[in-house]
DNA sequence: CCTGGGATTTTCT
DNA sequence: GAAAATCCCAGGA
């Protein structure tokens, strides 16, 4: 299977556009030997300093400094004590932005992600849409944690993206809906800045 | 279908 | 000391 990078220019896109433009696209997750491989099916736009939902709103801190630093670059931090998330940051510097990849379809390297998420077949006998349906569960999956926080995604061998070589998703396909887990985000919480695939069975949430 | 609670730790007030 | 861009499980309808 070739891999295609995503070219550079597409990062420095709106974060909506974006946000959009990622759905269909693999993430690729190498360690070691192992080559973990994935299309995003769902993503959320944080965007701007005023977005009550991002940790942006509360000004840069030690921890969101990436979210203001330049597009293309892995923004991962812990929640809940318990999970990471992986975002990927977007705009320009001192513009705090970012994507939240929310779930993911397998494609490669799925015994692995069993592993690394501790789960057995048994417990998930439909298919293998429950493994990465979510931003806690595809870390887990992907081995992405602290370690990655700030990885240039445009040059890093270890996690990148790459282009589904089915092509472009039609604006058809593409799913609109708020964002999850945020309803303390005042007015906020109501945007439509999260896109999924539309019939997708890996999604996290209708 | 839904609701609620617990796990667990970093970050910021 | 509280909150958190989550997940899992139990229990009720």
């Amino acid at each position: 299977m070739s891999i295609n990078r995503l070219p550079a220019k597409l990062f420095r896109a709106n974060t909506f556009a974006l946000a959009k433009a990622l759905l269909g696209q693999y993430l690729v997750r190498q360690t070691g030997k192992n080559v973990l491989m994935g299309k995003i099916v769902e993503t959320e736009a944080y965007y701007g300093p005023h977005d009550l939902a991002s940790h942006a709103s509360r000004g840069q801190t030690k921890r969101t400094k990436l979210m203001f630093d330049l597009p293309g670059l892995a923004y991962i931090y812990l929640i809940y004590g318990m999970y990471y998330c992986f975002n990927i940051t977007t705009e320009k510097k001192d513009f705090p932005a970012a994507i939240l990849i929310r779930a993911i379809e397998p494609i490669a390297g799925i015994k692995q992600m069993y592993k690394n998420r501790k789960i057995t077949l048994a417990k998930y006998p439909k298919l293998n849409t429950q493994i990465t349906n979510g931003p806690g569960k595809l870390c887990q999956a992907f081995k992405i944690d602290k370690k990655l926080n700030g990885e240039n995604l445009i040059i890093s061998k270890k996690l990148y993206l790459a282009k589904n070589p089915q092509g472009k998703i039609k604006p058809s396909q593409i799913v609109k809906a708020k964002r999850i887990g945020v309803d303390y985000a005042g007015k906020y919480k109501h945007k439509l800045w999260r896109y999924y695939l539309k019939n997708n069975q890996f999604i996290s949430h209708k």
